[in-house]
DNA sequence: ACATAATATAGAAATATCTTTATATTGTCA
DNA sequence: TGACAATATAAAGATATTTCTATATTATGT
């Protein structure tokens, strides 16, 4: 039971729930995503490593990135998600994040954040 | 958005998932939650009336009872009860309470609760 | 109407969660 | 190899959550 506790409980935070259905469309560098969400890089990080504790997600290095994706063999997440992105087809706040995803890349991101660190 | 992430933050918790899945056998009195969770009254009613609020279960009194049961027009819910159900079946827990559940009646557990009370 | 049964609310303690700023780690490229 | 880019960890504050005990509410049966 613990474990679908804990999926429940990951999935009741709006940022997570953003960071998972934005990995539904694509992998992602953590810039990505703090690109999206607008909140603290180190936050961020958290949120992403107790979604890997717990087996939603998963990491791989690729250059100087961290490379997040969901995790391949969580069936119960993917239903979930599949359902949610159904429900939420009209969320302005998810359309907003589908939008800046599929119009935006690593290389992008990467660029606009050591701008905005070095203002 | 916010919804959802109700529903969810409901889910994970053990005490509010398990009376969930007993509500999805029949609508139950507090007295009989209380039989099966162990936990104060006072713990259970305030779980369900989070519940409440944000229209998971719904309650009508009975006599000097007052029975709580699934929301009727809540079909992300049932559906996720459903799917759970399923993932849940060999889980020691929630077979116990079922077992429970399924022996006893509002009678005998308010009766139980009398004596409790008494000691 | 009163006593009691069933449930709800108030207040408080312990713990957990989310977030930020500051600092550390690690790998890459010049 | 040294500087920097990308991410992670630590420490700390604010807030939220879960739970309990004690008390209140409300309806029912006598």
């Amino acid at each position: 039971m613990k474990d679908y506790l804990n999926i429940f409980k990951a999935l009741s935070d709006e940022n997570r729930l953003r960071i998972l259905l934005m990995l539904k469309m694509r992998p992602l560098c953590v810039c990505e995503i703090y690109e999206v969400l607008n909140i603290a890089l180190s936050t961020i990080s958290a949120h992403l490593k107790l979604m890997k504790n717990i087996g939603l997600i998963e990491d791989e290095k690729e250059g100087r990135w961290v490379i997040y994706r969901l995790g391949k063999d969580n069936s119960f997440l993917h239903e979930l998600l599949e359902a949610l992105e159904k429900k939420l087809q009209n969320d302005q706040k998810i359309l907003n994040d589908r939008i800046i995803i599929s119009h935006t890349t690593r290389e992008i991101c990467a660029l606009k954040l050591k701008e905005k660190q070095n203002i």
